[in-house]
DNA sequence: CAACAATTGAGAGCACTGCTCTTGACTTTG
DNA sequence: CAAAGTCAAGAGCAGTGCTCTCAATTGTTG
C-alpha cells in the first residue's frame, strides 16, 4: 500500500501548486509515472482523493495546533488561545490550497463524507472550547467585560446540546462568545489567505492579527 | 448588446446551480441556443465571464446593503450596522454561489482585474467604516468598553493611510475594531454558507447571528 | 514445480471542457 | 450596388473524469 501514500503525497503537491479545482487524477498519474487508469485501482474517484487530502489537511492542522497549545503553560489560558490562533494562521499561510479546501468555498458537486471527516474536522474547535472551558473552571474567565446580551431560548437549546456533548461547564454567555471568537479568528485568516484585504491595505499583517487576537481575548473575557 | 446581458444572466444561473468551478461557457452557449464558439464573440474567455459575474455580484450585494442601511434612521448607527450585516447574510444565504465567488477560495488560475473590481468590491467595507466614522463624529462611539490594547507603530502607519484615503476621523482603536468587526461578520457568514457549523450543531442560526452582531456592536463601542 | 487465482498496469474509448481558426452567410454602410 | 463589417457554424486541438477490456506479472496452492 505504498502506492496510495504516493498518490496522496503527489495529490498534496498538486493541490498546493494548482489548487483544489485543478486537481487532476491524470496529472497525478503522470507524475507517478503510470497511466491514468491505473490510479483508479487505488482511489475510487476524484472525490475520494479529495477526501483523503481533506482528512490529511485536518490532521496536519490539528497536530500543529495541538503542539502549539501544548507548548504553553497549563494555566496560561490566554497564551494557549493566542498560540492556537497563531498556529492556525501560520498553517493557513503556508498551505493556502489546503486551507481553501478545508475552509473555503465548497467544491461543487463534492460532499465530504461526514463519518470520515467530522472527527478530524472538529479538532481545532474542540481544542478551542476546551481552553475556554478550562479557563472558566479555573475562574479565569470574566464575561462581564462587555454589556450583557440576552440569549434567546432557541439558541440556548443549541448551546445546551453542545454543553452536554462536550461536557462543558461554561455558561451560555461564554459559549456564544467562544463561538464568535472562533468564527472571527477564521474570518481574519480567511480574509488574509483569500486576499480580501487587497494587496497593500495592510502591510503589518502580523501585527494586525495579533492585535485582533488581543481584542478577541478581551471579548471572551480571558485576562492576560 | 442584448446578447452579453443574456450571457451574464445565464452565467449567473449556472453559477447558482453548479458553482463557479463548474461554470462552463459551452453550457451557457447551449442554453443560449447557440454554438459554443459564438459566445467568444461577446466574451473574451471564461475568466472574462467570471469577472462580469464578480462585478455583478459585488454590485447586487452593494445595492442591497445600501438599501438596508438607508432604511434606518440617520442617527441610529447601531441599527445601521445591524442592518448592514443582516443584509450581507441574507444575500449570502440566498446566493451562496455568488458569495463563494466573491468571498470564498480564489478560483485557481483566475486573477481578478483590480481596476474593474476594486471599486464595487469595496462598497460594503466603505459603507461599514462610514457608519462607524459617522458614529464617532456624533459621539456615539465608546471605545472604552474593552481593555485597551496597544497598537504597534507599523499597524498605526497602515491605519493612518486608510484614514487619509477615506477621510476618516475615528482614532486607531476604533479603526482596528472596525476591521475586526468586518472580518468577524464575514467569518460568521462564511461559516454558515460554507457549512462549517455542520448540519445540526446550530438550529437557531438567525438568533446566533443576531446575538453575535450584538456582541460585536459592543466590541466596536456602539451603544444601542 | 506447475496450475490456478489475484493483482496490477496499459490502452482504447466515451463524453465533457476551454479555446482557436476558417468558412460562409447576413447586414450595414459608403 | 458593392464593399465592409458582423455573426454564427463547424472542425479541430489538448485537456479532463471515468469505464472497459486485455495482457502481464505476481502470489498461492495442490
Amino acid at each position: 500500500m505504498q502506492t496510495i501514500a504516493d498518490i496522496t503525497r503527489l495529490g498534496r503537491e498538486h493541490l498546493a501548486l494548482h489548487g483544489a479545482a485543478a486537481l487532476s487524477l491524470r496529472a497525478v498519474a503522470r507524475d507517478l509515472g503510470v497511466v491514468s487508469s491505473a490510479v483508479y485501482r487505488y482511489v475510487q474517484n476524484r472525490d475520494e482523493l479529495l477526501t483523503l487530502l481533506l482528512i490529511d489537511g485536518y490532521n496536519e492542522l490539528g497536530d500543529e495546533v495541538g503542539a502549539a497549545v501544548d507548548a504553553m503553560p497549563e494555566d496560561d489560558f490566554a497564551g494557549q488561545f493566542i498560540a492556537l490562533a497563531k498556529a492556525v494562521r501560520s498553517w493557513a499561510i503556508r498551505e493556502p490550497a489546503s486551507y481553501s479546501l478545508l475552509f473555503g468555498s465548497p467544491v461543487p458537486g463534492y460532499q465530504a463524507p461526514g463519518e470520515r471527516t467530522t472527527v478530524p474536522g472538529t479538532r481545532v474547535i474542540v481544542r478551542l472550547v476546551g481552553i475556554f472551558d478550562a479557563a472558566y473552571r479555573a475562574g479565569a474567565l470574566n464575561a462581564e467585560v462587555l454589556p450583557a446580551v440576552v440569549i434567546p431560548e432557541k439558541l440556548a437549546a443549541d448551546l445546551a446540546a453542545i454543553r452536554a456533548e462536550l461536557n462543558l461547564a461554561a455558561p451560555d454567555t461564554s459559549l456564544t462568545r467562544g463561538v464568535l471568537v472562533w468564527t472571527s479568528v477564521f474570518g481574519a485568516v480567511s480574509f488574509e489567505v483569500f486576499g480580501q484585504y487587497g494587496p497593500d491595505t495592510f502591510t503589518a499583517r502580523d501585527e494586525l492579527f495579533e492585535h485582533q487576537l488581543r481584542v478577541l481575548q478581551g471579548v471572551v473575557g480571558l485576562q492576560g
